[in-house]
DNA sequence: CTCATAAATTTTTTT
DNA sequence: AATTTATGAG
């Protein structure tokens, strides 16, 4: 008798979830699982849903949930997928549910599954389990103080910045690539550096080493050469009898050898994805892992192809479809629907980008009196800052709204600073924490702070030596209480979250002097130690913290607003795996998506493209594409003007327009009536003409 | 040596 | 527009 879950499936998702799993518990015993196994999941074709069924599927036959590993690309989808595999293996359990009891233990990304296998194995690889993880801009900071030290910073040409050495370093680790092949592949403006940055690279290895850090390549690094020693990769597969692995397509070289290495035979693995939407080649992943996957093993992983597409009407689906299907690569599949509806994609035509906020806003507005929540709608955008006009609209007319993507509350200066005490109270070896530390105290720069860290990097007791060390000259009265807190935050404590707030108590004053508005960065101050009670250590809030950080900001910040309804503005990137009933996509025009960055390549072009289908196949009833006429751009050439005049974006060529609805805005008929209270363009720019006069 | 000011240089997207 | 480097005063 099948169970009463599996009923609710199409035919193939019910292979996938069935992939060697008997009717009557796991083939064989769970110590030999089912050969390797590859979905290739179409957008909106279930995707999530089939592999939570899979996972709950493998625990109602008999496996055990500790022992399956379940690896996804955030961790938000990780939370989703426990969440989902709880609820139908609970039904299917029923009294029995006992069973699940501590659940999937091993969900999450690859970077936080890598932190808690190494600080397990820590001792057996030569490192200290205490490490502190640095996240990006940790690394580029200390990428920086090598940087220095080496003497790149005054050279006669200008030196690669710290981010772009760190993005550098950082692909030659993801891709495992040789530095030449990197820098002529992706930084070829850098090539001249080769020698330099290889000096570079290896001083802030060392560096890490000695500080006892890693960062967050390391995390897939040390995990990957642990599983590369045939004892260690033996034990440590050994630890799961299944391996999932979701989102694929999006998994780099480095990501591909740590499952390889996990299941060499490939018994227990299943990974699925998408090749028509790998959209993070700029950090490394590439499609070749899920494209070769099946001959990677002998015999062949089975493949399944999930074709039908529940999520998007077919109107929205068929647009989606042309644009993807004019990609230079044919893909592994065509999607179908059969959610009929006679309304088309709607592309509008606009002046500017404040008449594409104005737009929005206003048909955001009418949905929402049509009954439709402001959580059913998205506004999607290629990079960060294409949505400030729209966030300033938002917020003039008082539409609560959650922002994915682009800055995180974490970045700011005086989140980091507080941070960065706990961190270097935790590992008083972490340089980066110290150096940004002790420069908040006036009177201490760059040199005196090098000083105090030297002194104390090669003693034993690093706290004590701290104490004991010289006092910055002109330091004065802040010393004493700056060691006070470090030693007593170092020591036992007072606990967690008590110990924030004595860190707070520190910081507070040097917040006042430092920032005009420390009022609203107190408020933030407040905000992290809410956050902070729900951890339950100070070594567990650093980590996850720095592996999780929370992703998304709002104007009117505070968990109060998430029970409330908000409209939702996302990077397409974020917006991966999520579904809205309404979508817009802003700034449709070539040099937006794609963007001008990305046109260097056609591999680059072509990733563009599958951004603009991702983004498309987001919809599920409506989906609008905004194109203004001429948007605003920074930085482009040294001073030309900063309007420029777009088209329509090159992936919706004159052919496709048949699928779609065009329409202007306003529309042409209601006259020169300001719509509300919103500034209209003005009719006659003169300061432009005056302008022009001069050029 | 620190701190303030001026000049120069910049590539999105994220774990 | 923002960040980093160079320069000069105290």
């Amino acid at each position: 008798m099948p169970a009463a879950y599996l009923e609710a499936l199409n035919p193939e998702q019910r292979q996938a979830v069935e992939h060697g799993v008997a009717e009557h518990g796991i083939a064989g015993d769970s110590a030999d699982p089912a050969g390797p196994l590859l979905v290739i999941a179409g957008a909106g074709s279930g995707k999530t849903s089939t592999l939570a069924h899979r996972v709950a599927h493998l625990v109602v036959a008999g496996a055990d949930p500790r022992r399956i590993l379940l690896m996804t690309f955030s961790r938000r989808a990780a939370a989703e997928m426990t969440r989902r595999v709880e609820r139908i293996a609970g039904q299917a359990l029923g009294g029995k549910a006992g069973i699940l009891a501590g659940g999937l233990t091993w969900a999450g990304t690859f970077h936080a599954i890598g932190a808690r296998l190494l600080r397990s194995y820590a001792a057996e690889i030569g490192l200290d389990p205490g490490f502190t993880i640095h996240d990006r801009e940790d690394s580029a900071d200390l990428m920086n103080l090598v940087r220095h030290e080496l003497g790149f910073s005054k050279t006669e040409r200008r030196f690669p910045t710290k981010a772009t050495c760190l993005a550098i370093y950082s692909r030659c680790v993801n891709a495992e690539a040789p530095l030449d092949a990197v820098l002529r592949e992706a930084f070829p403006w850098c090539a001249d550096w080769t020698e330099e940055l290889r000096r570079l690279f290896a001083g802030y290895v060392e560096a890490k080493q000695a500080q006892n850090v890693l960062d967050y390549d390391d995390l897939l690094l040390y995990w990957a050469q642990t599983v590369a020693d045939p004892a260690l990769g033996a034990e440590i597969g050994g630890l799961f009898d299944h391996v999932l692995v979701d989102e694929y397509q999006d998994t780099n070289r480095l990501q591909a050898s740590i499952v390889l290495a996990l299941k060499p035979d490939g018994r227990g693995l299943t990974v699925v994805g998408d090749d028509a939407q790998a959209i993070y080649s700029f950090r490394a992943a590439t499609v070749r892992n899920i494209l070769d996957f099946p001959g990677t093993f002998d015999p062949p992983a089975a493949v399944l192809t999930l074709e039908r597409n529940y999520r998007s009407t077919r109107p929205i689906l068929e647009a989606a479809n042309a644009v993807i299907g004019l990609a230079a690569e044919r893909f592994t599949k065509n999607l179908w629907s059969e959610r009929e509806s006679a309304a088309r994609p709607r592309l509008v035509g606009l002046a500017d980008e404040a008449a594409q906020a104005r737009y929005i806003v206003e048909r955001v507005l009418e949905q929402r009196e049509e009954g439709l929540a402001l959580k059913q709608q998205a506004v999607l955008f290629r990079t960060s800052h294409h949505s400030g006009p729209l966030e300033v609209e938002l917020t003039r007319r008082n539409i609560p709204f959650v922002k994915f993507g682009g800055l995180k509350f974490l970045d700011s200066a005086h989140v980091k600073d507080l941070l960065a005490l706990l961190r270097f109270a935790s590992n008083p070896l972490d340089r980066v924490a110290g150096f940004r530390l002790m420069q908040l105290l006036p009177g201490v720069g760059p040199a005196s702070a090098q000083r105090a860290l030297d002194h104390i990097a090669s003693a034993l007791d690093p706290l004590a030596a701290l104490a004991a060390a010289p006092v910055p000259p002109r330091a004065g009265a802040d010393w004493p209480a700056f060691v006070e807190t470090l030693l007593a935050l170092g020591g036992a404590g007072a606990g967690w979250p008590a110990e924030l707030e004595r860190a707070r108590l520190w910081y507070e004053p040097h917040l006042e002097r430092i920032h005009e508005d420390a009022a609203v960065r107190r408020a933030d101050l407040a905000q992290l130690e809410q956050i902070a009670g729900g951890y339950a250590s100070r070594e567990r809030f650093l980590t996850e913290l720095t592996l999780d950080p929370p992703d998304a900001t709002s104007d009117q910040a505070g968990p109060a607003l998430l029970d409330e309804d908000y409209l939702v503005l996302s990077t397409i990137h974020s917006a991966k795996g999520q579904e809205w009933k309404s979508v817009f996509v802003l700034n449709v025009v070539d040099g937006c998506i794609p963007s001008d960055l990305g046109v260097g390549s056609s591999a680059e072009l072509e990733e563009e493209r599958r951004l603009l289908y991702v983004a498309m196949t987001r919809a599920r009833d409506a989906l609008d594409l905004v194109v203004p006429q001429r948007f605003f751009t920074h930085n482009q050439s040294a001073q030309g003007d900063r309007h420029v005049y777009a088209g329509r974006t090159r992936f919706i060529p004159r052919e496709l327009l048949d699928l779609f609805e065009r329409t202007a805005w306003p529309p042409a008929a209601s006259g020169p009536i300001a719509v509300g209270p919103a500034p209209q363009a003005p009719r006659l720019d003169v300061g432009a003409r005056m302008r022009a006069m001069w050029r």
